[in-house]
DNA sequence: GACAAATACTATCTGTTAACTAGGATTTTA
DNA sequence: TAAAATCCTAGTTAACAGATAGTATTTGTC
């Protein structure tokens, strides 16, 4: 059970358009250099979340991407849902399959109930909220910026993911 | 995003372990067919429940397995760490890398929130709780055994997996 | 002691998917 | 017209989930 760093880079992309939005367009080299991601692993991504409409995007020189709402009005669970292709995290109506045993296991109850909570906080946030959180870091960097740093929890490889690498 | 189906079988093994837990040693065969579980897939999940701990096992006729501690003792996250190795929902850490972006980027905070999420009610899930919720539905079948049953909530494709099944 | 029933062990197979790559076509601006 | 950008359709590779196979070993029962 894990987030894939597809929805992981592709929620970076939409934090860096967010950070971006009154700003207009930012292109995907530009994303892909701030967020350190393959730009040719970004245009798929980016090309996902035009789809599901979540960026506009404008062609040609100059062009580049823009959030399709602004970024309060846009939540982690439609990031990652479209990029993820329903966020079944149960996994179990990939094909419309139900199970036989639906409602005689208890077990059950609790993937739905894990289920439930975790799109619950992927609603409840929005990418207002991570620029929020993203500038109050950054602010917090600047001003200590000669301490070492260390975090809680863990994360991506900061350095890739770049020619070969698989995170 | 999922709960693999190793991670489910494994539990529901678990759970008619620990409903079986003071009648003594249950054998594989019996779990696979209680749970409806290729028992050739099912010796695999025993295997690495045996070496984490989680139960044990008598050979040869009569044998069988047993939880290795009461069901009040044993909780989901413990089931799962073990079988999913690890549990990594963040996905970062799995050969010690750490991101260059930890503590600097507010995407990891989020995931890390889900982690802790869904790691708590893990904890907070015994296997007895599971029973308890398992004979209250076993109960509840049985009074309205003529009435259509729904759910909820989406679950595994009951009938398998069997020989060729892959859910 | 033979047999049957059970776990234990090691290895293999197969299909799917994640992650990434490639090469170009098209559009637009300077 | 050339550069810079998106757009499109694939292809590749490695890892993994899920399942299977065969056999060795242990133990109880007749």
């Amino acid at each position: 059970m894990h987030i894939s760093s597809r929805g992981r880079y592709g929620t970076r992309a939409m934090l860096a358009l967010a950070m971006h939005y009154d700003k207009g367009l930012l292109s995907a080299q530009q994303i892909a250099s701030r967020q350190n991601i393959s730009q040719r692993y970004l245009d798929n991504l980016l090309k996902v979340l035009k789809n599901a409409r979540l960026v506009n995007s404008e062609r040609g020189r100059r062009g580049g991407y823009i959030l399709s709402l602004p970024p309060t009005e846009i939540n982690l669970h439609d990031v990652l849902s479209a990029l993820e292709d329903g966020l079944d995290i149960v996994h179990c109506t990939k094909n419309g399959r139900v199970c036989g045993r639906s409602g005689s296991c208890c077990t059950q109850e609790i993937w739905c109930r894990i289920r439930h909570t975790v799109e619950s906080i992927l609603w409840q946030t929005s990418l207002a909220d991570l620029v929020a959180r993203q500038t109050e870091l950054d602010n917090k960097i600047e001003r200590y910026v000669r301490t070492s740093r260390s975090a809680d929890c863990d994360s991506d490889n900061g350095v890739g993911p770049g020619p070969g690498s698989s995170i």
